[in-house]
DNA sequence: GTCTATAAGAGGATAGAC
DNA sequence: GTCTATCCTCTTATAGAC
């Protein structure tokens, strides 16, 4: 297959395969229109006059402009993949450094952007923030852990997955205590991030139900609590917590039946 | 009795009163002298010729030296009132704002010294945090705290002790979260700071020992990890952990005998 | 939307007077 | 030992080109 495709006298890269297998549908078209206008820009100012090429660009910049009121009628957001990166790169390096010490350049930097990018995103730092902690929600992040440590638990095997989680502190672990020591700090914000606590809280209240019945009443206090701060400690000294004595102490408190 | 006293021609500050109530001796000494070398070389100035003055300033500067040296040679520290003010404001600002947020202006401004005072008795934040974590051995700061936390579980008032002492999130726990992030994040310090929360688990574990007859093996990690993140949930929100969803937890957790 | 450049200010640390 | 003044770097945030 070609890479370019004539159109009148020119050779346009053909953009249509990228449209195609991109997930992100609407914006992903536009990045690439925008892409073909510079190119064709480039291909008009060699090959014709300089008028003739700006009647074409300013044509496909029409073009572009009703695309984007488009996209952004039909609800999309254009500039969902760089946002997903900046927020991970803002919950890798809060976890790292902490919310304080982490700062936008390097964030940005680790995302593959700069500064003008997160501000084109978020009004400021605390709001980047406060998005991430919104959209905690991704079961792939502290979700999927804490279903591990039910399920470890549920089958006998959480001294031996806490210590494997644990020999470097969970990074999952100390974000949320990150956010937890933010929104203790900020009165004004800790009613929105309570609730989002209380949602997390709520689902992994559920799972326990499921998954080990006959557990005790304050189950997920207890998983929230031990499994949280017991992490924290071992990733300071397994001397003071260790796998072992985690599984022993929430044996106690959770009860229910397990499979081991 | 006289605030000042006669010697030779000039009219003396009684600082001797000073000198006798003041705890700290040599030191306290050391500052009065100095304070009274002032005054005195103000009273020469204005009453003889300058020349004597210097004369006088000089022998003074000697005399204080040379106590200063004898201070040092006695093993005192001169500095030990500025430096405590100092970790006492330092302990505040970082359990109100975090280590990286709290500037060492503002730790000075609330022990009533300068950034100056700060580098004369730590070489660096760093450092002085690092103090305060060693000498974080004070009964009257976190330990006087778990060992009412202790004594409730015990009297089986921990309910309503935890309800009333975390409306507001409970300082000593915030500061020893904030002491756990930072050792966590600097690999270096991680195994000195081991040590202090070692010692203190030891001293909690015994006054479990003692307190709690047929508490359950892993009783300190019980407490220590309930009680301190169930202060922190509670603190965000009474939803997320209350008094008495902690203290039932902790029964569950830590059995033994209550007298309730 | 993203980049570069820059403004504006804060913070840790040091020097020197007293 | 403490203070004042200063240095220098880093940081958040904004402006303007593309």
């Amino acid at each position: 297959m070609p890479d370019t495709v004539q159109y009148a006298n020119f050779d346009f890269p053909r953009y249509s395969q990228t449209m195609a297998t991109d997930s992100s549908g609407v914006a992903a078209a536009l990045k690439a229109l925008m892409a073909a206008t510079a190119d064709l820009s480039k291909a008009v100012t060699k090959d014709v006059g300089a008028d003739v090429a700006e009647q074409v660009a300013s044509a496909l910049q029409s073009a572009t402009d009703s695309m984007q009121a488009a996209s952004r009628k039909a609800g999309r957001n254009p500039k969902a993949d760089t946002r997903a990166e900046i927020l991970e790169a803002a919950a890798a390096l809060f976890t790292e450094k902490g919310f304080d010490a982490a700062s936008l350049d390097e964030i940005a930097k680790k995302a593959g952007r700069t500064k003008g990018a997160i501000y084109a995103h978020f009004e400021s730092k605390d709001d980047l923030m406060m998005a991430l902690i919104r959209e905690m929600t991704d079961p792939n992040t502290c979700d999927q852990q804490t279903l591990d440590v039910v399920e470890a638990y549920r089958d006998g095997t959480l001294a031996e997955y806490m210590d494997e989680a644990v020999c470097e502190a969970d990074p999952g672990v100390l974000l949320s205590m990150e956010i937890l020591a933010y929104a203790l700090r900020r009165p004004e914000r800790r009613e929105e991030v309570a609730q989002v606590f209380i949602r997390h809280r709520d689902a992994l209240k559920a799972v326990i139900a499921k998954e080990i019945p006959g557990a005790h009443q304050e189950a997920v206090l207890a998983f929230a609590t031990i499994v949280n701060m017991g992490s924290l400690y071992a990733g300071l000294s397994p001397e003071l917590a260790d796998g072992a004595a985690i599984a022993e102490l929430l044996g106690n408190a959770v009860g229910g039946k397990t499979h081991h």
